[in-house]
DNA sequence: CATGAATGAGGATTCATTCAT
DNA sequence: TATGAATGAATCCTCATTCAT
């Protein structure tokens, strides 16, 4: 999960020799389980930090100040508010991946496993605020750090997958249109599932509507499945 | 469109020493066309400036540099780097009212109007990457400044009465649901036209996607359009 | 002299847009006299700590509490810690051109005009220790600053110039060997000179040698000279 | 060898905690063979760095990295590094300790035996260029450092009778001149071996002067010889 | 209107050193 | 002996903003 903390001693690029000594046989450096969790407390606030307010925004003080420990600790262990940040991105990256597969789609008619799938989609963007707000972030920096993670890009493949096997599903069963492409589905409902999250703000302020409340909520994400099933249907 | 600018020196927020002096006299500062073009031409970097880097990210040494004039001049004109995002933030929204008027699009059927003006919608976002990356900005900042320009609510007035004169005259026609409300939809499919934008950079990473190449983006205007037609239709 | 501190505009390096407006006719940016009084105080301090301590040694926050100025100012002139240094060991470099002028050697006969040189370059280091110090930092540094500074090759250039017209005299007048080059005899002398001062804690510790005391000065200046003497004489 | 590396933990001179615990019954640290080979290889490494970088440049961190063992092992054998940088100092200087006594000098007369010391000083300059580097950072530290090793002082004293010894036999054999000293003659040379190395980048760089080829290093070593042969001769 | 000089208050980062095990 | 984790105190540098002219 934090293959971006790197052990201090990663830092130097520089080569390094071997250092076999008679250590030979340790199996691997005994990571404390402190250190994981002095890692995991950093990440975890600064991805509070960064999200509120951007890359640009956040003040390393202010995050180390939140933390259990100190602002030394987070250039130990991440190098740099750079290093910090693109931890920060893997691991909200990583923690998306799969969390539809609790659905247990294939019990449901093809439809209906989509409705309920772009229903999940709806109200895990709005249960994941953070997230969203980090890849805004990231678009703004043009996506410059997260082209550095390209292990990420396996990260919405169950995702994918799960789709097309729903397509293949509904157009075998003859209640599904076959033109239809998986990937651009799903940006489809995710446009609008992200943009209800993302552009609250604003779009709230201009058309004082309400983007929040429960009811709200309901009725968008109704109005969002209503515009799959219709898309998709024969 | 200046409306922001204020009088320069205007009573500022901020604690301010003194500052008696002689200023007693000086008569109110002349709005020469020439400080206009100036103010426009400060605002029309600031707004490249904003929508590259964000608020914090971008500076206001930088700004001036860009600038026909001195740093000092912004200050003059716009009193802080929050005011002079604010008057980005304004004139950007500004400059989008009404833009689809030169549609004329009483002269179709309903569902073609429609679909006419998703298509535009669309191309104004691929077109006008600047401002949507300033709502992106203004979202980041939980729309903050926004909440200082009420007149803002007008801005969007004119697509949402054509919307619902669209949408009256579909139903007239029998061509589209009666269930349709203007702000809902111009949100459905402003949502896709924004997200395929402002997302381009994770999603294209994160999905090897093509978002930008004419090609491209053609064949998701099409499946943005095909998305909503359906989705209005009867 | 201070072709290192640049105007603080000049430090983008972006392309930049000609400016011209009305002010065409405008000499050259009016630079008060604060402004270079301002820099060549922090040269000065500067010089100093340098000198005494090393780039690595020497603290910025020290530098700009012994100036007149702050530390702000330091990066306003200067842009870095390098930046500065490079200002420092640039203007020691230049102050030393052509010192030896003064010197009016043509009125000697060449031995004695070279002896003369010798032991005013032997002085000329002992009352220019800084300088000394600043040129071994310099080759601490594996001279990457000095790299950067392609115009200080024509610094010694007059002394060489004179060295050879000396040569040129002794050889003439049959009193000098004529398989001398100046630049050789250049070093041969200067390594004596700069030694002295160079590595007088070091080599005084060891030796027990007192390399400070006037008689002490005094006495090795003969002995250069005679060395330079005896080695050129025909 | 490693007289500076004091009993671990012996009585630091910084302020310390408490530290009584149980540690009362260790008894003195045994100086195990491995013990003095890391002590040798972190002592080998730290030169390199020292006279790479200077003392204040040098980074422990670093140093340890390029170790076969731990920081740590730094500050339980050396204390601080001062400490270290002190330890590299003194095993720097005991190395030279007579070098020259490989010569036999006394087999040849005494003019041919000069310029030989001296060649041989030449050479051994350009070879220990990590031991110049040195000299150079401890004096630019204005010898605070060498002036806790009273000890060195011996250090040179072969050298220095060595060369008593030439210089007596070459006034008994009548070829050189009677009026020199040792350790004046000693600085003589040595100033000239010492700058050639010390001065490469200022010098080179000022005069475009090559001083690392293997033609330009022997033309200089004869130079030296000669400049030197005359200075001796009656 | 316009410009260069100046600045206080942060803000990111580094470093020698120590602690727990 | 040995190692990874941890840290306080600097240290370099930046930024929005103001002043003098």
């Amino acid at each position: 999960m934090h293959s971006l903390a790197k052990t201090p001693r990663a830092r130097g690029d520089r080569v390094r020799k071997a250092r076999a000594k008679t250590a030979a046989a340790k199996p691997a450096p005994v990571r404390t389980p402190d250190a994981e969790r002095t890692k995991a407390n950093i990440i975890d606030i600064a991805t509070k930090e960064f999200s509120e307010k951007g890359l640009d925004g956040a003040r390393i003080d202010e995050i180390a100040e939140k933390t259990r420990t100190s602002k030394r600790m987070i250039y130990y262990y991440f190098e740099s508010k750079d290093g910090l940040y693109l931890a920060v991105l893997e691991n909200a990256y990583r923690r998306i991946r799969g969390v539809e597969h609790a659905l247990d789609l294939d019990a449901k008619p093809p439809l209906e496993a989509l409705a309920d799938l772009v229903r999940f989609d709806f109200d895990y963007h709005l249960q994941n605020v953070d997230f969203i707000r980090l890849v805004m972030v990231e678009n703004i920096q043009k996506g410059r750090h997260i082209a550095k993670l390209p292990s990420l890009r396996a990260v919405n493949q169950p995702t994918i997958l799960m789709l097309r096997h729903i397509l293949d599903r509904g157009v075998r069963e003859g209640v599904m249109r076959a033109d239809l492409d998986p990937v651009d589905l799903h940006m489809t409902y995710t446009a609008m599932c992200f943009y209800f999250v993302s552009n609250r703000y604003t779009f709230s302020h201009i058309f004082k509507a309400d983007m929040v409340s429960p009811k709200a909520t309901a009725a968008r994400r109704e109005i969002v499945a209503d515009v799959v099933m219709r898309y998709v249907t024969k």
